[in-house]
DNA sequence: CAGTGGTCTAGACCACCCT
DNA sequence: GGGTGGTCTAGACCACTGG
């Protein structure tokens, strides 16, 4: 089956073949493929190899299957996109950004916080506060909430470096399951500008994440103010699914 | 092989069983799962669809395969999430946003937008500007540059409800191969906050979109600048790479 | 060498869609 | 009914890893 230049699987040459045809345009959203016998005759290969490359395509978002009726070409889809992100931000390239703490305390949680956190007004929480060092300047103020566990304290050096996920999962046992993430921009705080060398009102990207274990209850809140001059999130979207 | 409750092929059933086994903790990252093999005798079942029920954990990201050692748990990655986006921002639950044209000309790019879109300075691009209104008040200001392309004219009531993807694929033929996002937080220029109704430093969200094809080409470049106080991002992290 | 995963086959039976 | 995809089998041979 596999001709000349062999030890490409013959599953991934119809993988190939097909998206090419898609990605050229001679295959349109909405046509149909030929149908996996037919294929199977096309390529001289059995039909459990067809279904394995046509696997491919359909987890790349390239085609769509309907039972009963036959494969089709999937319309592109450019409303999701994957963003890259770490809070050391401006290092993600650098990889020379520090954290610098500024303090571990217990706080009782204000409106704000306890709805976030689904617990009442008022609860004992840590509250962790982190400047985050680019090159040489301040360029964001970090703030975590993370609800009081009795008999997990909190260790100073092990937050230092860590990011939130890691200080999540060392506080918790419960595995984390989702972090929903919000980015929008406000001005700094005076005190946020003093921390960050710069005036009030200077121009600041949020990005507020809260962690989630499977059954719903938030294991912290993380809110990351940057500079807005200094930091950028960056983004990219394959107009089909992944990419990868 | 398939006793009481039917309905859920073989194979899905394996993949949930060691789902399951690795999101209470009872598999470790780095622990290796029985060969497909051993899985087979114990659920009775063929090595083909074994494999099947594997494949599924390996692009949920749960498990990793090394050839000719075995099946490995896999460790979380939290450094990528997936970023919601459509233009018209605030509307995607209310629904009811709008855009209004503010003008589509024909001008000389400047060295940032000749740079971006890979063109000589001076080169003669289209620009189009809108206003995206929210509920009642104007919420962002939206300025696209498409290359010049000899007999494609840009006729302004496509535009008028078009997003941005749509408006390349409209006005070149190739296909969009990925779009490069940047988010970041300024202040609002003068004419912006006039045109947005507020005064000027006001803080904004902006989202520089530049849309590729597949030769690296840049088909578009899309800037839109939010007021900060009425419009945010969304994006979800899940550990494991795709939750769907 | 034995054990692992990687590819592939040539059938089978079922569920779905259409006419 | 005939065509489509969905599941599954019981083998086969190959490529890689380790002792």
């Amino acid at each position: 089956m596999n001709d000349e230049r062999d030890m490409v699987p013959v599953f991934y040459q119809l993988f190939q073949d097909i998206k090419e045809q898609i990605e050229s345009g001679r295959l349109k959203p909405g046509d149909m493929i030929p149908s996996e016998s037919q294929l199977g005759k096309m390529y001289g290969i059995s039909r459990m190899t067809v279904r394995r490359g046509l696997a491919l395509l359909i987890d790349a978002g390239l085609i769509e299957t309907v039972h009963g009726k036959g494969n089709f070409v999937a319309k592109p889809r450019l409303d999701r996109a994957t963003l890259f992100f770490n809070e050391t931000g401006v290092a993600d390239e650098a990889g020379t950004s520090v954290f610098k703490l500024l303090g571990v305390r217990r706080v009782e949680a204000d409106v704000l916080i306890a709805k976030k956190l689904k617990l009442p007004e008022g609860t004992r929480v840590f509250m962790i506060k982190r400047l985050i060092i680019g090159e040489k300047f301040p360029v964001a103020v970090d703030v975590k909430y993370l609800p009081y566990i009795k008999g997990k304290p909190i260790v100073e050096n092990e937050i230092e470096y860590a990011d939130f996920p890691a200080m999540v999962a060392r506080h918790t046992d419960v595995m984390i399951h989702r972090i929903d993430m919000s980015i929008s921009a406000t001005s700094l705080t005076p005190e946020e500008a003093e921390l960050l060398k710069t005036e009030p009102r200077h121009p600041a990207l949020c990005i507020m994440q809260i962690i989630y274990a499977k059954d719903g209850r938030p294991l912290g809140l993380s809110r990351i103010v940057y500079r807005g001059d200094m930091y950028e999130l960056k983004a990219v979207t394959y107009p089909y699914a992944t990419e990868r």
